[in-house]
DNA sequence: TTTAAAAAGATAGTAATACTACCAATAAAA
DNA sequence: TTTTATTGGTAGTATTACTATCTTTTTAAA
């Protein structure tokens, strides 16, 4: 069986649809190999252009320049998250198991090869734990929010928002509580791998421990909270 | 009364200490308000020069490149910070109103211009929210490490870590914790100024909100870990 | 006090980056 | 079959991130 996943993005990311033709396709699939091998600030159009064997033009009339191909990257993994954790919370009803299936979902790293066509979601995942924060640390942030280049990471924190209100309807801070989660399962592992002495998971470097730190954060803020109320 | 105070940083951030002459001085005021003014990305050397009456090269003989010199502000944030948290929990006993101040501190922008002979505490805080990621999210995060780069932030998350074992000596992750806090702190204020719908305190935009949120979240994990053992 | 040396500062380059403008081939539509 | 988009390619330019070298000033030793 052939699964055939295409997640359609804001059309204000690219000038050309990277989807609908076998360039664009390329572009996405190599990007991401580059990115993850040489870091986004060593990363260029025309070693790209080179990789994939077109001219620096070729990809310009597809992304304006290289942060709006990240814009791009990191949405599609934030769409792709927020399908997964659609899929896997569908039949469970508790609130709790949500948010352990959402922490689960967001600290672990993907295996699971799906590989939808030309994205590597492997090292995808790695490229927004790297780089992800690139994409709204800017100047122009303030634009590209307005024209919601960044709605699929908040959908995503909004779903969680959600199950975290389901959990506990009187928590004062579910959007906060979900953007630190999020925020926190990859720069955690970030952490955990380059800079260990700002973790406690330095000598193991297991998921898990990153998994019940995240699970015993969250549900400690809202217990507390519902013992206070 | 003038106070002096000179934070000494690690050999490896300069080529020649900035702190050490009237030129170094310069570099280190005016870049602050330079990347505060255009973001770092579009901070170059050549305009810092040009804002300052020098040249390129002359910048060049005290910083490797402007990553570095971004480190250098980095570093002497954080060491600020330290010391401050220092002088305000010296007389302070309790570990609870310890964290308390912590927090306080680093979710509390810099109104209070001490402003050390060149360096603008206020302006440096905003870089570090904006800015500051990006000194270690590169793919030379490990050799700059193993320079010992990032030992400020370190040890601030260390302090941190101790206030966080002195309230609950149980508690299985104070690093991870603190590291939290302290990333959490710039974050969530970041948020809420460009991206409020990932955050709770969207209307009012208070610092105080920010706090409520952490002290809950901070102490609902250590309390939460207390009733379980 | 003279001379040497070393440190501070300015000038003029270069390779690479981030684009832009324009040209050619080909496929689809009239 | 001709026209017209659409796709892809070539050749530039201004800016960036440096380097090498040269001059002046300061410091230090003889």
């Amino acid at each position: 069986m052939e699964i055939n996943l295409s997640i359609r993005l804001n059309k204000k990311l690219f000038l050309r649809n990277p989807e609908e033709s076998e360039l664009g396709r390329k572009i996405l699939q190599y990007s991401i190999i580059l990115i993850e091998q040489i870091g986004f600030e060593s990363f260029t159009f025309r070693k790209l252009a080179l990789e994939i064997g077109t001219t620096e033009a070729g990809i310009y009339r597809y992304f304006e320049n290289k942060h709006r191909l990240l814009l791009y990257l990191v949405d599609w993994y934030w769409s792709w998250q927020e399908y997964r954790l659609g899929l896997e919370t569908k039949n469970i009803s508790g609130p709790k198991t949500r948010i352990q299936t959402a922490i689960r979902l967001l600290a672990t790293r993907v295996e699971d090869d799906i590989d939808t066509g030309h994205i590597n979601e492997k090292l995808l995942h790695d490229i927004v734990m790297s780089e992800g924060a690139k994409s709204w640390l800017t100047k122009h942030v303030e634009e590209d929010n307005k024209d919601k280049l960044f709605q699929p990471f908040k959908d995503l924190c909004a779903v969680i928002a959600e199950f975290i209100k389901a959990y506990n309807p009187k928590y004062a801070y579910p959007f906060s509580l979900s953007s630190t989660l999020i925020e926190m399962a990859h720069s955690q592992y970030y952490y955990m791998h380059h800079l260990p002495s700002l973790t406690d998971f330095g000598k193991e470097k297991k998921e898990e421990d990153i998994i019940r730190f995240l699970e015993q954060m969250v549900f400690g803020a809202l217990d507390n909270q519902l013992k206070l109320k």
